[in-house]
DNA sequence: ACTCTATATTGCATCGAGGCAAACGCCGCG
DNA sequence: CGCGGCGTTTGCCTCGATGCAATATAGAGT
């Protein structure tokens, strides 16, 4: 590939002229404008973006983290920052981190000491507040997910609000033993924001913590919402209802009933968390939470050109809005 | 944050040492570097990467695009690539594309005329070798999957002959009516190969033309896979065997069978292909063609920096490596 | 002919870092 | 006292592109 200087050469220009033709400056004679358009041509040139980005003093590129990807909720949250990104001029690039708390930091780090990207968009698993005393909050991150981290700017859902309008759907469409599927004991996020919105309209039911029944699983996944379910049929007790903190969790349970061959929503209803393709397209549909991924996108991409712009005064906190979507495997069992 | 000018002032040095005290340079005397480090702290100063990768001439950013990153094996491909690139100094950076004809054309032109990627990996859907013609085959691009880009570097496995094997394994425990789930019309790509290993297979077999049963599916996913297998169990001569396209659809297919009551493998067997985790945890666990991730990340990143260094002659095309992985789905009916 | 303006083109400086080699100070040695 | 050598520090240039302002050229107006 040819450089700046060469194409100037050859079309027998300065290198300054090659940079109007390239920029589309207005006051370039034609015939001029022809000769360097043809020596860019055969010199197969292009500018350089590193370069550009330098001058530019940002490189257009946002980094955006997350626990990982297959994920469903995840790529499609990925999906809306893409194309959100796409919209401002922004190229979002993905980056995965497992949930492992020293590749989350690592890449923290590297922003802090000066990466390729403008800023980053991060939704910590394992991070806490305290892995980020040395970080200074001028750094441009945003964060995604309920655990607060109090110096930054950060969008989420009403996780425990979201979970208690779940659970009173349930109880208002006519179930009363209704358990809970997702917490794992090492999470410090939205496993227990949800639990405590469980207990909230548990509460609210007038139902008693004697009466919630909690199953609990290692991962969120298919596998590990069935398996859940599964324990659940098992006891003495079953439940008539399950909010599951997922929706491959609820689908995991949907398989599981099905092949029980217990019917739903009549015998048992289920709801489900994050409102996944899959899910409206399952027997029965599933109803779930809808968190707004699209805003979601949206606000956390501006809160980054916010804080490039420095026209932040401090760091802000959005909740962002969810809705609860109603389908089949949560209608009334008794009118 | 500072500039690499304040810290010089500040640490009353000139701005070549503080630059010989971040890249640890030998001859720096101890209170000097004391000094610069102390200006460097206070400052909150960090080296600009994007500088640094300009005077490089590298900025060690991979483009990885891939249709989809909810299915799955991409996503598994993905870790298997971001991995590997850490462990070369390369970051794999994750774009992706739903099959976008435009968008996969958008960001090759972006390579094209100079992105802050070195190189792009590409799993191209909508993409033929035509949409190329005016690309140089001197830019580093490397493509994965079954379509044939002649001018370019390439890894692919041989899905034929993996198909090939994974239905002469149907056939020699015992099978005789072998399902194909997975051709899509408007796919040039690995469902044609994979068809053509499933007859290649059956012609093995001595089976004729006739006895091929294949069934379609818009998308690769579980939905797709059961709403299939729904139809072959239909027909008035269901089969004994079934071999899916994807492991997604195969997942799919083993819920419609348990749903229906049909033993697996005992009634009918089924084979995946992809080798996605959780195929290894279904009841039963599913036989699957396993393609070797590791080593297609491993190739492709060898042939990215390869062409990087400029000492490739001329384009390669690497054929990885592939398993068939006996489960429990795919045991013999009878002994 | 001479200014004035509009169009075309260019040189220089700058973004932030690093390669190169010169230049500095200081020591010991002959 | 002068010189070589070592450790230390620095200036200058380059990477590729662009902002700024100056300059060159042509044509129009009086």
């Amino acid at each position: 590939m040819g450089s700046r200087r060469d194409v100037a050469r050859a079309a027998g220009v300065s290198v300054r002229t090659v940079s109007n033709v390239v920029n589309g400056y207005a006051h370039v004679a034609e015939a001029t404008r022809a000769r360097v358009l043809q020596a860019i041509a055969d010199l197969d040139y292009r500018p350089s973006e590193l370069a550009r980005s330098l001058k530019r003093g940002r490189s257009g590129l946002i980094g955006l983290v997350l626990p990982e990807l297959d994920t469903p909720y995840f790529a499609e949250l990925t999906r809306a920052f893409v194309e959100e990104g796409a919209s401002r001029g922004l190229t979002v690039v993905i980056d995965q981190t497992d949930g492992d708390l020293e590749r989350e930091r690592y890449l923290i780090d590297r922003t802090e000491y000066g990466s390729l990207f403008d800023a980053l968009v991060i939704s910590p698993l394992a991070l806490t507040p305290a892995h980020l005393d040395a970080i200074s909050d001028d750094r441009p991150l945003v964060f995604l997910g309920e655990n607060p981290f109090p110096r930054f700017d950060h969008v989420m859902i009403d996780n425990r609000l979201a979970s208690r309008q779940a659970v009173r759907h349930l109880f208002e469409s006519g179930r009363r033993r209704i358990a809970a599927i997702g917490t794992k004991g090492t999470d410090h996020g939205s496993s227990s924001q949800r639990l405590a919105g469980y207990h909230d309209a548990l509460r609210d039911a007038g139902l008693g913590e004697s009466e919630s029944i909690v199953e609990h699983v290692d991962r969120f996944r298919r596998a590990d919402g069935a398996a859940a379910m599964a324990r659940l049929l098992d006891r003495p007790d079953p439940p008539d209802a399950v909010f599951c903190f997922s929706d491959p969790l609820a689908l995991g349970a949907l398989r599981t009933l099905a092949t029980r061959g217990v019917r739903v929503p009549h015998d048992v209803a289920v709801v489900g968390f994050d409102d996944i393709e899959d899910g409206a397209f399952s027997t029965p549909s599933l109803t779930t939470i809808s968190p707004d991924k699209r805003f979601i996108a949206r606000t956390a991409l501006g809160l980054v050109e916010r804080k490039l712009s420095g026209t932040a005064e401090s760091a802000a906190l959005v909740i962002a809005p969810h809705a609860l979507i109603l389908r089949e495997s949560s209608a009334p069992s008794r009118p």
